[in-house]
DNA sequence: ATGTAGCAGATTGTTTAGCAATCTGGAACG
DNA sequence: CGTTCCAGATTGCTAAACAATCTGCTACAT
């Protein structure tokens, strides 16, 4: 059930790694993977490492045209306007199916209170952020609308490592929304729980938007220790 | 840039014609695909065959549990509802994005003329629905509301082919509410134009379940001849 | 006669090897 | 300096084969 549309087993391992690479920057937008490469890099066979590939460009992590290496994509401005677009659509109409029920995942609620007990510190809160974003998705009934989620979620990631990275919203600031959210989920407010989640997901989107806007003209990881 | 995700192009060919018997009810529900007898039925091999199968899987025509062979799924009573709420999501969200640049798509006027020319008579309007539909996503600037589109567009195309192959709307009803939504989009007004593609989905999902609960517990098609 | 254990067939998962088609970049030429 | 062509690289696709796993049937014990 968990499982992404696509079931193969083993190159799972690999997509987890290359996934990986790709969001923590470690493989820099523009950088190529070739079949072989990974096939040779991971010892396994070509249609193997193709497997993995195809996977991640279906997920939009990578992208890739006919007779070509795959390579990891540069987010457009208009991208991030775009995927944060859709995000908001998908994601608030899951908040007012949970509240439409008025039952709070547990995941959702686990999450939250992890955000909020190291709010203090200097969290590295992202993964929390994406696993309360999507457990807010995973906990309505709608199994396709989990399934669109899904397929936005590996490049919400990549926008969201950089708000993390560059200290655009703080631990607190991002756990009061998602607070107000849940009391709305619980109290049962579907118009409410919507119009909370599209307009916590617009903020995150406002604060990516400005620091790309400032700091050059595509999204240059050129600051990211300004600490 | 139309193409759907995943790029291999010869696995198209037995992909459009595996999509065309399932949504024709050609390969009844339950029908089973193994990788084996498509290529051989395609003379083509196993690893393509492989291909066009996981790709219909993906879009949800095709059903598959790790080490057994794919089957055509029955669309139950939850699934139709799902189905159609999430559809309403993506729509409205398409429409209200196309009317807030207030320019009708070439491409639906067109589908919406060739339904009303043909109200009259005893149209087989379901392609030129879905073409409108279609045609109302594509028209807007979001190409992942367009991947999220097509990726239900497949199950939504098994429903309507039932919705008109049981008379359970006329041509002349579908194209007036067409029309409508046309008419918003055109007056750039989004809150209207989403609100009409939500009620007119929602319009053809009552008279599915409705016959659905009328005749047997699933889908049969056992009355398809009933002119 | 019935329930269960185990076995055989079928099906997919994965690998290896290789050929064909296509794209990219640079070198030679006008 | 611009254009054409070629070579390398990369993917698209095929063929054959082995391993892992599931399903359904058969034989056995109760």
């Amino acid at each position: 059930m968990p499982g992404p549309s696509i079931s193969t087993i083993l190159p799972s391992a690999i997509y987890d790694e290359l996934r990986a690479s790709i969001l923590s920057q470690v493989a820099a937008p523009g950088t190529t993977f070739t079949e072989s490469a990974v096939a040779l890099q991971f010892g396994v066979s070509r249609p193997t490492a193709k497997m993995a590939i195809e996977r991640l460009v279906s997920e939009g992590l990578l992208h890739r045209e006919v007779h070509q290496a795959a390579r990891v994509p540069e987010l457009s401005r208009a991208d991030i306007v775009d995927l944060f677009d859709t995000r908001a659509v998908v994601e608030s109409a899951a908040a007012a199916k949970l509240a439409s029920e008025g039952t709070v995942p547990r995941e959702a609620l686990d999450a939250h209170r992890r955000i909020q007990a190291g709010a203090d510190g200097d969290l590295a809160y992202a993964p929390l952020d994406i696993a309360f974003h999507r457990a807010l998705v995973t906990g309505q009934p709608s199994t396709r609308l989990v399934r669109m989620h899904s397929l936005i979620m590996g490049e919400i990631e990549l926008c969201i490592g950089q708000v993390q990275a560059n200290h655009l919203r703080t631990a607190a600031e991002v756990s009061a929304e998602h607070q107000a959210i849940l009391d709305a989920v619980g109290a049962a407010d579907p118009e409410l729980a919507a119009r909370l989640t599209r307009s916590h997901v617009e903020a995150s989107r406002e604060r990516l938007l400005a620091h790309v806007d400032a700091s050059g003209t595509a999204d240059s990881p050129s600051r990211e220790n300004h600490r």
